[in-house]
DNA sequence: GATGAATGAGTGTTCATTCAT
DNA sequence: GATGAATGAACACTCATTCAT
């Protein structure tokens, strides 16, 4: 069945020329420039276009409105950190369980190195809008579920548990980014975010209950 | 010559009558119930000084800018949680090291609770700002700090374990809180958050590196 | 009961000081002139303000939007014309009932004279929206009632008369008004107006209906 | 030299070959489908494209700009209307004076039956621009030349009267459709426009004239 | 001290139109 | 002849901020 000129979701206009692709490579290239050079209050739509070297309306044949290129622009750093962490995870030679963690802890950290600024903004930006699921989710999830599967005598996480271990280590990382902080790509950062990792999951396996008290939660 | 009134960074006129503190209040109050109400688009200086009840020139009188405004409002929410935390140490019967930890894990949580949306948009608002560290720090370090001295056996932390333990625990939290996820208040959520704080105590105090292996991060 | 600041659907201040009131005009009276000077195609909300000698964040605090703007201005000229209408029936001295007939006509084809670029315009844009029952309705109906009371042998006139004869002169002024026909003041145009008024109600109080046949009107 | 093909005002192109016929009336086709489906705020040159399963720059080759486009179509509708005219006359079997007033009435109202929101919107464009004459003339002229021969002792009408009769009947109809009046193909409604013409025209054969005075209309 | 009318730079977005392919 | 990617002037509208009253 013919598809009479898909629209997606985020797009306007499929490019079927090689010149569109083309262009919209050049508008997100512009994007991210923006972000990087003057964070999120220099991102607007006529400074993306001028950046990108197109005119304001080939902006807008492509995106359908201001968030709609910022949600692009995300999707596309995710996808690249988690073909980085995929990449690792493939390339490394260490099949221990720390060395697979720490595959991942080390590329995720990577990712976010080079164009740091613009990362920030990216993520400053989707938190300011309300996407902060969608984004970070299929990474967090990739975390907890790569870590999971091959560790001898450790039952499947819990939803509680996959979230709290996943947030807890981007979180991290994201602090030390946005925070700038200088120990960012140092051994001891990645050597506490394995720790983190590691330990976490050995208690799981341990499966002491934190607490058998019944106390409720309730203010 | 007397200096005109001392004008301290945030704010522009320090209230010195009771009715001028009763404005500020009012205004910070308003600018809460914006944020609650509308989220961050809505919070624009005039709908807060309408809310307040007072002119948009008498809000001006108080604080410099609108983001002066907001870290007014973000300084609130942070004594507010740093009390509670207080309190809720000092009011702890269970003075094991895992009570401690569990009573400021859930103050925490709890003090995300009710206008749970305007903490949501401070936080997003603070984070589309710059000012991260300032803001975050206290109540991690306090954290962190809260944690420390009472266990036995474990050597002062480095600053990259404070701030990967902080940041883990308050990343876990403010996901749940931007994501709405519904097991913010439960008690498997709380299990979980204890458990990554003792189990990553408790590998620290075990001492064993991560790893011994003297690879380096460079990419 | 104090009416918390009342906002009606029109404006968004009601202007309180005197300044405010004077703003309104200006920006009313600019307004005017510059669809008098280019027309509905000149009719921009930053032409205006730059006409009226405001700013444009001036204009939005008096104007929701452009069409809010627009209304209010047909009002305006409504207002005006339906008080020369009163005006000329009351000074009238000629009081049979085509002297009453007569006033009223004259009364509409002046009012529609002077400006008469800019009543084009505002007859143009009211159009051009969706709101033509509303702002020519009243006019329109004034007339009808007006020239219906004194005339003895004469039933109550049905809402299709109504319609029909109020109809049928206001589009006989404005055709001539939008082709701006030479004639639009001249006696003979008048006369005309005045005969079309005249017979269509004598034909009515004749009674003769204007068929008997039952045709129907489906196609 | 062959003069580069005849160039008329409205169309770039003379369309010669069947396909370019098709082309122009699919143009024309979607443009009406376009003003009926949103109205005058829909109607753009790429949304009359699209609709019409043509490039933007096909639709260029054969209008010259929008509002030729716009023009274009308005002709059409009054051919269409001119057309159903005629053929109402010639059908109709009622030879008497009003029978022939009345099939014309009738025809005008079922032209703009169907299709009524494009037919609205055709008009409102048409006002909005300045073409108003032009394209109202035709009909109007057309209706009151009509009905103006066969009357027996009716003198020939001046230009007033021609025109106050016509503008005063598609006055009333226009309106009718635009307000989208109920009653629009009521037989109560056509009775009251035949009135109206009769009526005048009664009134016309009558000779006298509406006032004697020798007022001036002059403000 | 308080008010709120006024400001205007700046934003996102549209859409008629062109022209290289 | 046809296409559709690209253009960019123009527009409606917002909102942080100032300052005369």
């Amino acid at each position: 069945m013919a598809r009479t000129r898909q629209l997606p979701e985020n797009k306007r206009r499929i490019p079927r020329q090689a010149r569109a692709t083309e262009t919209v490579a050049a508008i997100l290239e512009g994007a991210a420039q923006v972000l990087e050079g003057g964070g999120l209050p220099a991102f607007t739509t006529n400074a993306v276009a001028d950046r990108a070297g197109v005119s304001i309306g080939t902006l807008y044949q492509y995106f359908a409105d201001k968030s709609a290129l910022l949600r692009a622009l995300a999707e596309r750093e995710m996808t690249a950190t988690l073909a980085a962490v995929g990449k690792a995870l493939r390339g490394e030679t260490d099949f221990t369980f720390e060395g697979r963690v720490r595959a991942i802890v080390r590329a995720i950290v990577n990712a976010f190195h080079g164009r740091q600024r613009a990362r920030k903004a990216v993520v400053q930006a989707v938190m300011a809008q309300g996407m902060t699921v969608e984004m970070l989710g299929p990474i967090a999830s990739f975390i907890a579920q790569a870590g999971e599967e091959p560790r001898p005598g450790l039952a499947r996480l819990g939803p509680e548990q996959v979230f709290v271990l996943s947030r807890a280590l981007m979180g991290a990382i994201r602090a030390a980014v946005l925070e700038e902080q200088p120990f960012l790509r140092s051994r001891a950062f990645e050597d506490e975010l394995v720790r983190l990792v590691l330990s976490y999951l050995d208690a799981l396996r341990a499966g002491t209950p934190p607490s058998s008290a019944g106390q409720t939660t309730a203010s």
